[in-house]
DNA sequence: AACTTTAACAACCGCTTCTCC
DNA sequence: TGGAGAAGCGGTTGTTAAAGT
């Protein structure tokens, strides 16, 4: 329960002040504790979206860039609508602006080559998105243990490929299940440049895999699906040039 | 006035921690 | 001491209101 008499609505500046010092000089977390240590009169949550949608310095504001957009086609077009996985996978935007975006620009520009009769443009009329797996995993789970939930038809499609065991995991394994379930995608998108989304997800995998050989394979995709901060050929100018540095890795 | 853009809220979910038995 | 349930928290996403053009 929030407290009662929170404010409400936009923000003025003297309390992005107040709040920016707090997180300055208590860092991010304990966002219970914001509102009493910033002397903010704002529920937590109201201060936490402040802060990653807004305050955060790191934030990129400003048009997307062509090459962002096309990552983002093709993110959401594997993801679905994992807004935070995708704006993981563009540096300085906020699963909110990638949201925004998409609602605002894209989907706008989607209706209108329909109504043009045009082909259509790099998007699909369903979404079949692969949910990925828990944000966080619980210490009680068997370290290989997925735990995936149909999302809509595409996951009942994935559920009949052969799953890796998760009592006998074995290297490799989820790799090859994940590139069987990405190839599957793969196929389905084979009329667009989509196709390229799959073999760059495992492209990375394994690179990942061959760089942190002390991690089991998941570990380092899961990070990386999960849409962490960490090193990744997508942040690294995989993307620069959208469709065209995808040949060299197959 | 209509449309677009964007910040913020509300609802929901999953996980962790706490409390009780 | 361990299990079950409740409560709290952080995080995500859909929706909407307000500001801007």
């Amino acid at each position: 329960m929030e407290s009662l008499g929170v404010r409400k609505g936009a923000w003025i500046q003297e309390e992005d002040v107040l709040l920016r010092k707090c997180i300055e000089k208590y860092g991010e977390g304990k966002w219970h504790l914001v509102p009493l240590r910033a002397g903010l009169n704002r529920c937590r949550k109201s201060c936490r979206l402040r802060w990653l949608n807004y305050l955060k310095p790191d934030i990129k504001r400003g048009e997307f860039a062509l090459d962002e957009v096309d990552l983002m086609i093709r993110l959401h077009n594997l993801l679905g609508n994992r807004w935070s996985l995708i704006a993981g996978r563009l540096p300085g935007r906020t699963a909110n602006d990638v949201k925004n975006y998409w609602h605002g620009h894209h989907l706008k520009k989607k209706v209108q080559f329909q109504e043009e009769g045009r082909d259509k443009p790099q998007t699909h009329s369903k979404t079949k998105a692969i949910k990925p797996h828990p944000h966080k995993f619980s210490k009680a789970l068997p370290k290989f243990e997925l735990k995936t939930t149909a999302v809509d038809t595409f996951d009942t499609q994935v559920s009949t490929s052969s799953k890796p065991s998760s009592t006998s995991p074995q290297p490799n394994d989820d790799i090859i299940w994940w590139e069987s379930l990405l190839a599957e995608h793969a196929q389905m998108d084979q009329e667009t440049d989509f196709s390229a989304s799959g073999e760059m997800l495992i492209a990375s995998l394994r690179a990942e895999e061959t760089a942190t050989q002390k991690k089991g394979p998941m570990d380092g995709m899961i990070e990386q699906i999960q849409g962490g901060e960490g090193d990744f050929p997508f942040d690294v100018g995989f993307w620069d040039t959208p469709n065209t540095q995808v040949n060299h890795l197959i």
